[in-house]
DNA sequence: ATAATTCGTTAAAACGTTTTCATCAAGCGT
DNA sequence: ACGCTTGATGAAAACGTTTTAACGAATTAT
């Protein structure tokens, strides 16, 4: 807009040329001190600032880079996933100088059909934040050529890149501190199936009782979804499962998230189950009200503005050809315990001891 | 990206301005049914979509917006006005077909150095969130020809449009409620003195006064900040002011926001002074806390998510030409009352009657 | 004194589109 | 038959930069 570089070469008398390379600091060529400050003073007469459009065709760079968000209904304020995951990536795009250009959209099929218009070249780099494990976005992204991570998954594709909280890790400790607490009969209630965390937390427990000896057992997996009503019912289905072999019963549930770690919560009381006495829950996310619960609930806290941050630089790196194909990043869990978890009942500390 | 218009010309043994021209649907131009099936088989096959850059740079029309946000600390999550307003323009946009760019700056200084880059050509226009009345980046932002539209705040300048919340209204609604239940004596504890809502709601005061034909009394406007502490403070300082003629005392109070209000009803209790009985208290902003105040606050609601839908419309508009510079867009709020109102109490009730 | 190098600068191509204007053939009215 | 419109297409300019390759002049080396 306003003044081209063409008015500031004729202003400065010099060629275009000249200009954008003064400008730009070129390193190839030197020009007389003279003449630079000549063309400075030319442009900041005519205040001149290059068109970034114009730019970016030649340079076939923006300097910015795209955010691909698709939930039923996005919102930034009440997907507090999104949110804080928008904040992380904000402020490194901020501090690396890089743009960042939003798309919405209602559904994966809206995005699938949007693939061309996020890689016309607007943006250098996607990030889609992708909880879900969609195979044919991915698909559909590796056959043009902008480069972009997968946030919120960590699928293993040499091809692709993806930055996630380390969903298994993060289980694996929730485990593994059950069992340190002396706990062996150790249920999993899950959530929704088609999320990418939810195979990955299942793996995760897996891993703990496998490094802790103890076998895998299907009845003390139950399948569910990302809500506390599940968790309600899975606790109770539990109970309902083991009531004639009260000795079977597990004493700890690692719950896939808060939420379900909640709805346990609450079937507890109902029952007249003290927690963590009678039996321990750990959950996963450590979502604000977590500390909040009756009892406090111990969790595992996963940072995600950290996970927007790391995937806002790995995806630079990506742009910048630093990270390769292939590459996956996974932001570090935290055990967070507080009163939700302690040793199991009597009968059982005899039993182990 | 991909595949250039010029493969398809060669592909479908066309020109390049037929391709343009075709898949455009330019109106001008009308092409033989056959040449224009040729020209989409060719498009399909190559897998051809438009460089985004290229017809940017001649149509000068990239399809997008600009949202220029500066707090001390950007970030969507922590501060619910941002959040909300994001939601708002991210819905218009999405079913508009716009592309939302973001610019985050720590301040508004940091901002002024960017607003050459805002006006780079990259976005259509702007919406710039500026609570705070700054006429530093107002002036930078006029200088140039981008447009853009002001979203908190509704300052009267025949050359810029802005969209806000109608704070001098709700303030108005906020104290006409008191002067209908009543009240003569109205108090009102201010917010932060450079944020453009805190004028407008003195305005709003100060209207509903005139209309009541209340004297505006100096001694009944407390300056302070939107905290809670400052509505603490200022309940403290009310009651001393009058000690010595509590007939002269306000019988209610209207805080510039829900925090302000939260500190006066903390101070109200610690005085041992009933609310509403004693002395009514209202508020501005409905946040999700006001109705989980004891008591439930009476307050003036306003749809921030609102706010930002009509700011992305009317910047849409402003850039099409629909809407002219000047144009003053105020999104209506409402009261929401619940039990901090009260008529006055009784002398003061008799002495009204 | 001539060739080679360096220095400072520029002309022109390129980026991938859209758009303006020109072209050519065919149909039409007179 | 002749100019005039209409219909279908294409050539070339434009958008505002960056970049490549080249230029002439001045300096240095031989």
């Amino acid at each position: 807009m306003g003044s081209s570089i063409r008015e500031v070469a004729r202003e400065a008398n010099v060629s275009l040329s000249t200009v954008s390379k003064v400008l730009n600091g070129t390193a190839d060529a030197k020009f007389a001190a003279a003449t630079r400050e000549r063309v400075f003073a030319a442009a900041r007469r005519v205040g001149y600032h290059p068109n970034a459009i114009a730019r970016g065709l030649v340079r076939k760079r923006m300097d910015t880079v795209g955010l691909v968000m698709a939930y039923d209904q996005v919102s930034v304020t009440s997907d507090p996933y999104l949110g804080a995951c928008l904040d992380g990536i904000l402020r490194v795009n901020k501090e690396r100088r890089q743009k960042t250009l939003i798309f919405t959209e209602n559904s994966w099929e809206d995005a699938l059909d949007s693939v061309p218009s996020y890689c016309d070249g607007h943006s250098d780099g996607l990030m889609v934040v992708i909880p879900r494990t969609n195979s044919a976005i991915v698909g559909a992204l590796k056959e043009r050529r902008t480069p972009f991570v997968l946030v919120g998954d960590s699928r293993e594709d040499d091809e692709i890149v993806t930055v996630d909280a380390d969903n298994e890790g993060g289980a694996r400790d929730a485990v593994a501190y059950l069992v340190s607490l002396g706990h062996r009969r150790i249920a999993a209630f899950c959530g929704n199936a088609d999320f990418a965390s939810n195979s990955q937390r299942l793996a995760g427990y897996r891993r703990a009782l496998r490094e802790a000896g103890i076998a895998y057992r299907e009845d003390f997996v139950f399948p569910g979804e990302y809500w506390a009503d599940h968790g309600h019912r899975n606790l109770c289905a539990l109970r309902e499962r083991f009531s004639d072999r009260p000795e079977q019963r597990p004493t700890a549930v690692f719950c896939f998230n808060d939420g379900i770690a909640k709805g346990a919560l609450d079937a507890a009381r109902e029952m007249g189950l003290s927690v963590p006495d009678a039996i321990s829950v750990i959950g996963f996310d450590d979502t604000p009200y977590a500390a909040t619960l009756p009892p406090p609930l111990t969790t595992i806290r996963q940072d995600i503005a950290m996970v927007g941050e790391a995937a806002a630089r790995v995806l630079l790196d990506r742009i910048n050809g630093i990270v390769a194909p292939g590459h996956r990043e996974l932001v570090p869990t935290s055990l967070v315990v507080r009163e939700t978890t302690s040793p199991p009942p009597a009968p059982e500390a005899a039993a182990n001891g």
